[in-house]
DNA sequence: CAATCCAACTCTGGGGCTAAGTG
DNA sequence: CCACTTAGCCCCAGAGTTGGATT
């Protein structure tokens, strides 16, 4: 059936997504049909009447061949795109914040399509609309030469607000909320903000024993909210977890924080595989990412919860006294700058310096010392539960890893046999010649163990890497110094830890810090 | 025959993207 | 409501590998 261009142009996006699951979902079937009948003329509004008799694998299909295509294009039409592709980032994706040229974060405006939402999201597959000239708000010096709208648009404003940093923003059709062009983590002002985010967290480190003693005892308050509000820091300080901010029912996937957490998210044991008073906590956090764990509470934590528990139906709040304002209200009190995140900031960052204090060790080689880094780190993305997918070709590439290590075995065994036989005949003929091949075998011995341990770290690195993302902690949550010193301290070079993106987001510590700092 | 080169292929890290949090 | 940080997924450039040709 020959579409209406704008019927044709939604079609589209759906069967671009046709290998997706999100395509076998009744909730983003149903809303994308709901959207893109929107869009129909009225001739196909009455002929398309149901989403399962419609059949795009040809529209799915030209789009597989487009990217083969691309795919096929010749190093010379590839030199090319890379060209323009410079070009417009060279035009776009910079701008000049006082008297410096900054790199832009997201200089490209969001492209229609449909929306992925994520978890179960009561919204998946709306139609995100395109966005036009005119609702773009640019925010620019006012004697400054800004981008013009294409010709016969107009931008739907252009301010001078110096108290903010983005340069653009619009609103989005899905949630209604705002969205920012701002500069690259590169930038000063992003780097200032990042520095300024972990010295409020080393504040923390110097008072958080007294704010520690503080919410224990407030485990005995007399007063409901106050008991509450130490259950929840403690967990807030002892588990990581997030503040968990209200959100509104019906607009968003249902997940919590710790300020959210209601009764049917947590079990209470007061005894489990022979230790007391543990806690399980079994519930979606940000991203609706799955949150579980058991862990052993002190009595007195444990007594606060069943006592929140009372009277309570499962999908009631756990504490029905507390949210996160009031939370953060209480922190500031207790020091400046203090909110709930600060804790994950503070809790992420010493682990790191602790773990790599523990797990480092003088005699260890580089990559044996770059997987104790990794182990570190590794410990924060726990704590932070920080999970992704297991990669969808993690079980190929490790039995290719392993294929390689079993090679590199049998290459050092041979390789040990000729060193021996070379020995044997340096004994027998006594000259230089064969002395010569004995240290050339020696040294063929030495590189292939070398490079065979350096595989099975390689492989040990993966494995425990399966289902946890380091990325996240050491972009967000990791004071860059600790890493910074850690390498000066032990001699390892600094792209070994950080990639070229991170080297210039982290610019500043790397500049500041030496090899005797601490967190 | 070893060394070197190079094209073609494979694989993965990193960057882009944008949703979902916090305050 | 607004501005900002935090987050995981996806894709593809480019690094690494392979294998055949050439030196």
């Amino acid at each position: 059936m020959k579409l209406s261009p704008g019927a044709e142009e939604v079609a589209t996006f759906y069967a671009k997504m046709l290998d997706h699951e999100y395509t076998t979902k009744d909730i983003f079937r149903k809303n994308f049909f709901k959207d893109w009948r929107k869009e129909m003329t009225s001739e196909e509004k009455s002929k398309i009447t149901e989403l399962k008799k419609c059949d795009f694998t040809e529209m799915h299909e030209y789009f597989k061949a487009q990217s083969e295509a691309r795919k096929q294009m010749s190093k010379e039409e590839k030199r090319k795109t890379k060209e323009e592709n410079e070009r417009i980032l060279q035009e776009y994706g910079f701008c000049v914040m006082d008297n410096h040229r900054e790199r832009i974060g997201n200089f490209r405006i969001e492209p229609p399509g449909l929306f992925r939402g994520r978890g179960d999201h009561p919204k998946m597959g709306k139609l995100k609309r395109r966005i036009r000239p005119e609702d773009i708000i640019i925010n620019c010096s006012k004697d400054s030469a800004h981008p013009r709208p294409p010709p016969g648009t107009r931008w739907k404003e252009v301010r001078h607000d110096n108290k903010v940093t983005w340069l653009v923003s619009w609103t989005e059709n899905i949630q209604g909320s705002i969205k920012y062009i701002m500069l690259n983590p590169s930038s000063r002002i992003k780097g200032e903000k990042d520095w300024q985010k972990y010295e409020t967290a080393r504040r923390l480190k110097k008072c958080v024993e007294r704010i520690r003693a503080q919410y224990r005892e407030d485990w005995r308050s007399k007063e409901m909210r106050i008991r509450q509000r130490a259950v929840a820091l403690y967990f807030i300080d002892k588990l990581a977890l997030r503040a968990g901010n209200e959100k509104d029912e019906g607009e968003t996937a249902d997940t919590v924080g710790c300020c959210s957490l209601r009764v049917e998210h947590i079990r209470l044991y007061p005894q489990l595989e022979r230790q007391d008073f543990v806690v399980e906590f079994d519930f979606l956090g940000k991203d609706s990412i799955r949150y579980y764990n058991k862990i052993p509470v002190e009595k007195r934590v444990f007594k606060n919860l069943q006592l929140f528990l009372e009277n309570k139906q499962s999908e009631d709040d756990l504490f029905d006294r507390l949210n996160t304002s009031i939370l953060n209200k209480h922190l500031q009190e207790l020091m400046d700058g203090l909110t709930a995140k600060v804790f994950r900031t503070y809790n992420a960052s010493i682990t790191l310096q602790q773990q790599l204090k523990e797990l480092t060790s003088p005699d260890e080689n580089i990559p044996e010392k770059i997987l104790s880094y990794n182990r570190a780190n590794r410990a924060v993305a726990l704590l932070c539960n920080h999970q992704r997918a297991p990669p969808k070709t993690f079980e190929k590439s490790m039995q290719n890893l392993q294929i390689k290590i079993d090679e590199k075995k049998k290459q050092l065994s041979a390789a040990k046999k000729e060193h021996k036989a070379a020995k044997a005949d340096a004994r027998t003929l006594r000259d230089e010649k064969s002395k010569k091949a004995v240290e050339m075998k020696k040294k063929a011995v030495e590189r292939i163990s070398e490079q065979l341990m350096k595989l099975e770290v390689q492989a040990t690195d993966r494995e425990e890497n399966k289902q946890i993302a380091l990325g996240t902690s050491k972009l967000n949550y990791l004071d860059p110094r600790i890493s910074v010193a850690w390498c000066k301290k032990w001699t390892v070079s600094i792209e070994k830890i950080y990639n070229k993106t991170q080297r210039e987001k982290f610019a500043w510590a790397i500049d500041m810090a030496d090899d005797d700092f601490e967190f």
